[in-house]
DNA sequence: CAAGTGACAATAA
DNA sequence: TTTATTGCCACTT
C-alpha cells in the first residue's frame, strides 16, 4: 500500500485505534493530546469517516468522561458496553472505568 | 473552490 | 451530580 505524502490525521488516529490493546479503552481527548491533534473534535470526525469500521476497534473510544459515544456504527452504545465488558474493560454504572481502562 | 458539518472537551450554573 | 453553552479545525459534499 502507498501512502500519499499527504499525511492527513486520519490516518494516524486509526493507527492510534488500532494500537489499543484488548481490555483497554482510550478517550477522544487522549488521542487527541497523543496525536497533536488541535481539537478531540476531529478525532470523531474521523472515526466517523472511518474507512472500515471493522477493521479498527473504533468501539474501544470513549468520552473523556468514560462515556460511551452516541454510536453510528458498531449498532449502539448498549451494544458498545456489552462488547468492551466482554473484552475485559471494567465498567462503572454507566461509564467505563477509566482509572483502569486507560490506555 | 467554498461552506457546512460534527463518534468532543472544558467551563459554568 | 446533571444539563447547557462555547470553541475548535479537519473532513465531507
Amino acid at each position: 500500500m502507498k501512502k500519499k505524502a499527504t499525511e492527513t490525521y486520519q490516518f494516524q488516529v486509526l493507527e492510534y485505534v488500532a494500537t489499543v490493546p484488548v481490555g483497554k479503552v482510550t478517550t477522544y481527548g487522549q488521542i487527541a493530546k497523543d496525536l497533536f491533534l488541535p481539537t478531540p473534535r476531529l478525532v470523531g470526525k474521523i472515526l466517523h469517516s472511518n474507512p472500515d469500521n471493522s477493521k479498527y476497534p473504533c468501539h474501544r473510544v470513549v468520552f473523556s468522561d468514560g462515556k460511551l459515544a452516541p454510536a453510528y456504527a458498531f449498532g449502539g452504545a448498549e451494544v458498545q458496553r456489552k462488547k468492551l465488558l466482554a473484552e475485559g474493560v471494567t465498567f462503572k454504572k454507566n461509564r467505563v472505568d477509566l482509572n483502569s481502562c486507560l490506555f
